[in-house]
DNA sequence: GGCCGATAGTTTCCTTTGCAACCATCATAG
DNA sequence: CTATGATGGTTGCAAAGGAAACTATCGGCC
């Protein structure tokens, strides 16, 4: 017998929607940032010398097309610029502006403050291990073929 | 120093999206069903009595409008069926039509197949505690006031 | 050097999802 | 018993995300 709350691919993803929509709330509220706007600022932030739009994509495993938009809207609200990518003309290289270095580290704590609440009530090593599963299933289904699309929520 | 690989708001969210994506590929190639759906039928084929859609919207925190269309979809392909709630004529409740539990009674073994293909690479233990993990967060995020909206991928 | 298939990114369109307004019924208060 | 506020469900509209079409550049090959 089945039961849907006790099918884990179900659990995982009622959790995960409780957990993005909660992170997700408070990064609008508190900076105006969404979901996805604050994925490109964190890996452009952590790319010193810049990074494509693509490789953003690849990384976050965001559609290039959600990753287009928030980079646009990020460079209308001066966060983040472009520059010449010198290997490949066609892209270019995202880097945070001084202002945009700045909310992102307003926003550092923030995250690590909410992550804090969330799960600061496991152990280390239960963290450790939830963690490590998280990517070993990445594995297994990346492996297994059927991935498909890209994501959302944080 | 934060690193978004590191974030595990964010690497939740990564796997959630990456399982739900599999397996509503499987649910829609194989069954023509749409996650929503599924649920949906899941649900329904738990509750002998029939069930209102309300309560399947509290049960899956799916949005109200999510199960409405659903439901609608699913009546037309006559898997389930309304009866007339005795104790509130508002609201209708359904129940699975015979073709809807054949087909309930096919997904079953298959979703069970592709839980078993994610997961069974861990011992029992560790998805216990994987399970309760998740169900802890539930609990913690839903305390905490900053639930919000429904849901989406399985 | 100039084609030609592949790749980075944008724009367009369509699908999905969610909020808000709406309708019908309920249930409580006068 | 009827008015009024709340609740189940549907419909309409707006926002978000993704697939496909398009543009510009790349890189190998003749």
């Amino acid at each position: 017998m089945l039961t849907l709350d006790h099918f884990l691919p179900y659990r995982l993803s009622f959790t995960a929607n409780l957990v993005s929509d909660a992170v997700a709330s408070a990064y609008q509220a508190l900076f105006g940032l969404r979901i996805p706007e604050w994925r490109v600022i964190a890996v452009t932030a952590e790319s010193v010398d810049g990074i494509t739009q693509q490789a953003i994509g690849i990384r976050t495993r965001m559609d290039k097309v959600t990753v287009s938009r928030a980079a646009k809207s990020l460079i209308a609200r001066d966060l983040i610029a472009r520059r010449p990518n010198a290997a490949d003309q066609r892209s270019h290289l995202l880097v945070l502006t001084s202002e945009g270095r700045a909310l992102y580290e307003a926003v550092v704590p923030k995250a690590l403050e909410l992550e804090q609440q969330i799960f600061s009530r496991f152990a280390k090593t239960e963290l450790d291990q939830f963690a490590a599963m998280l990517r070993y299933i990445d594995g297994i289904v990346l492996a297994s073929g059927l991935s498909g699309g890209a994501s959302s929520g944080d």
